[in-house]
DNA sequence: TTTGTTGCAAAACGTTTGCAGCCTC
DNA sequence: GAGGCTGCAAACGTTTTGCAACAAA
């Protein structure tokens, strides 16, 4: 899919879900949706934020709101990476999410592995509607394992 | 293995640990690694810190450092959700952790399933080399279903 | 005796909140 | 025009740090 049309997608979505909620459409929303589907990787809040200032004034409360806002219609992805700021990703239709974490200097980077992700979609909670799944692994990355 | 057993056997560890790294061996680190032992359930700093200074004396500080330490050596495992206070457990030989997040309520429990953690087990990385591993599904608790 | 470790309090950090004014509906 | 949304700054809760006193080696 062509990045443009993933952001127009997320936009349509975005649109619907503020209508069926009753929210307004403001300008800062869509200006922080369009810069958050221009990232191609992981992103904190506070990224988010000092990226826009330059073209756009927006609060870092703003950006905050509205990506509680963007979780909730499930076009952005939420991650805890240790004690680091919560990173924020597009969604791009992907519930399931394989993290590398290195302890030592914090760089995160993502793999797939089909088995991986067959097992864990196939699995059944009989008392747990499951929505997204996130695994991570933690260890040393090639720079940092002799150290 | 009897639970006694396991905490004289991560007595054990501390110890070589803190001799190897010229550590000092202080009433507080054991006592902690003691009461942290106690524990069947994940917990947070403050609730250690509040559950001990009833027979203990210790300040938040030290147990934020003791935990550090028992980390470092393996002996405790450090779970990371959402937004809430870091959450700790005794490692007991488990480096494969699969948890169930309530998105509505924050409720977390474990579960375990064997053909998800042979498939991550099984995983090769070429540069990158794993220790341990958290698997976090997130979705809506039984209670929390209908809301 | 030396110096790593402690307790305490204050600082740091990411995130949330209160409020007056603005702008969407 | 009404009320949800914004920016700003202050508040919040968790975690870290600085420092003087203490105690393990």
């Amino acid at each position: 899919m062509k990045e443009e049309n993933t952001y127009s997608l997320a936009k349509q979505i975005f649109t619907e879900y503020l209508e069926a909620n009753r929210c307004r459409k403001t300008v800062e929303r869509y200006a922080i949706l369009e810069r958050v589907y221009a990232y191609r990787t992981h992103f904190d809040a506070e990224t988010l934020f000092n990226d826009m200032k330059d073209n756009f004034r927006v609060s870092l409360a703003t950006v905050y709101n509205t990506l509680e806002l963007l979780l909730k219609c499930k076009l952005v992805v939420k991650h805890q990476f240790g004690t680091q700021p919560a990173q924020y990703e597009k969604a791009c239709n992907n519930n399931v999410h394989q993290h590398l974490i290195c302890t030592n200097c914090g760089k995160i980077s993502e793999f797939t592995d089909k088995r991986i992700k067959e097992a864990i979609l196939a699995k059944k909670f009989p008392n747990f509607q499951a929505a997204q799944y996130s695994l991570y692994v933690y260890g040393r990355c090639k720079k940092c394992r002799r150290k």
